[in-house]
DNA sequence: GAGTGGTCTAGACCACGAG
DNA sequence: TCGTGGTCTAGACCACTCA
């Protein structure tokens, strides 16, 4: 064991975390300013930093500048389903925004189109309440693009219904920049970003999608016999 | 933006990157300690330290106590493939450690099990060279455990033969220190972890899985309809 | 023991938010 | 303007690796 001396700041951390567990610190409310909390664990302000990045990057923690540390709201996880049908729930809020574009680069060998072929951009989030949940860009060749339109569960849908064949490829990662601040995260929380390729009996890709999912709320589960009840049942 | 003035550190980190993707560092090479860099950049030895703490969240270097900076060769991505069966590389050596133990709490919940109930744990650990590459934890009721035998792949495999259905549960997050440590990565450095449970036809659980995938180096891909053919066909 | 990274200190100064 | 968090400094001390 490399640790036989924990670090100042996980024991700070510890403590923390298990106010919040027990329900001492509620959700919403804010910590003590860092230099109060410095004080009482008699630490540099510094280290007491560390301490709270490590909760941020649990996403226990908000920190808002200029403002306080916040305890955040334990957020319900939300399942992504794998398969192209994605469960939505109507407790989300969805916002479009569409875009039109044309292939280069990476999007191209996606959707295996031709360079400068034109494609239709879907960029939806989603928000629970006020604050962002999920990020999607959807890209579809714009050919297609009439077919697609917003199904009952605020998601675009509609070239899936002709697709015989999803491939999903998933990764885990820091989020980028942009990605932490559109969803209002940590750039320290790690995100699942799931990479879905849908093709038609032609092996013609007629959709492409980039999803951004925070890890402190989302799951994603694949199963090789989905059923119908495969919807939203996590514990 | 928020960003007008960039921070120093992710100045020196940018300056890094650009050095090591255009093969002026090249792998494995040693940087100059963090004395001189800090010097060379004219930083204090933190804000330094705070610039290789991003490099390291990516996995371009890796940090070695009392010998120095390292850059990390460029890892052959591996990709798990859904639906259980995983292809498995030649190159990638695997150890076993096979365990007996007893269901309790969260492992009892996920076999759906008596308490105390006998099970078999194989922990499995496969490298590429001598560096760890991803780690696995396979519990199987014990009963079964007999069925269980090394195949081709040098991975436990049996009770996927008669199970029928395979659900796996995919999230991002940060590794736990021992998981950070076991597989000698950066413990700020997402990983993909995935629950895989198989049932066979009577809905009994016959297998469950905790792999933990270095966000940095591997994928996971999940198709509806799997071909024979999906097997390390990465670009 | 020499050299390295790991942790921590005690401040300084800047940027943001609200009154 | 005041209180907050964000960044950085210059150095101390400890733990690890290797000769």
């Amino acid at each position: 064991m490399t640790r036989s001396v924990p670090s100042r700041r996980h024991t700070i951390a510890d403590d923390l975390r298990t106010q919040i567990s027990t329900g001492r610190l509620k959700a919403g409310e804010r910590l003590p300013s860092e230099t109060q909390l410095a004080a009482h664990y008699k630490v540099s302000t510094p280290t007491l930093r560390n301490a709270l990045a490590l909760l941020q990057a649990e996403g226990l923690i908000e920190k808002v500048h200029g403002k306080g540390n916040f305890i955040r709201s334990p957020l319900r996880r939300i399942t992504y389903a794998g398969g192209g049908r994605t469960p939505f729930d109507p407790t989300l809020q969805v916002s479009i925004r569409t875009t039109n574009l044309r292939a280069r680069g990476h999007l191209r060998a996606l959707l295996r189109v031709a360079s400068n072929s034109p494609l239709t951009e879907f960029l939806c989030i989603t928000h629970e309440g006020k604050s962002p949940h999920s990020l999607a860009r959807i890209y579809v060749p714009r050919d297609l693009a009439p077919a697609v339109q917003l199904g009952s569960s605020g998601w675009p849908q509609g070239t899936e219904a002709t697709s015989t064949r999803i491939r999903e490829t998933v990764t885990a990662r820091l989020p980028t920049p942009e990605e932490a601040s559109t969803l209002r995260i940590s750039s320290a929380l790690a995100v699942l970003a799931i990479t879905s390729v849908a093709t038609d009996a032609t092996d013609r890709v007629v959709e492409a999608a980039l999803l951004v999912l925070p890890g402190d709320r989302a799951d994603a589960v694949f199963t090789t016999h989905p059923t119908s009840e495969e919807r939203g049942t996590e514990g």
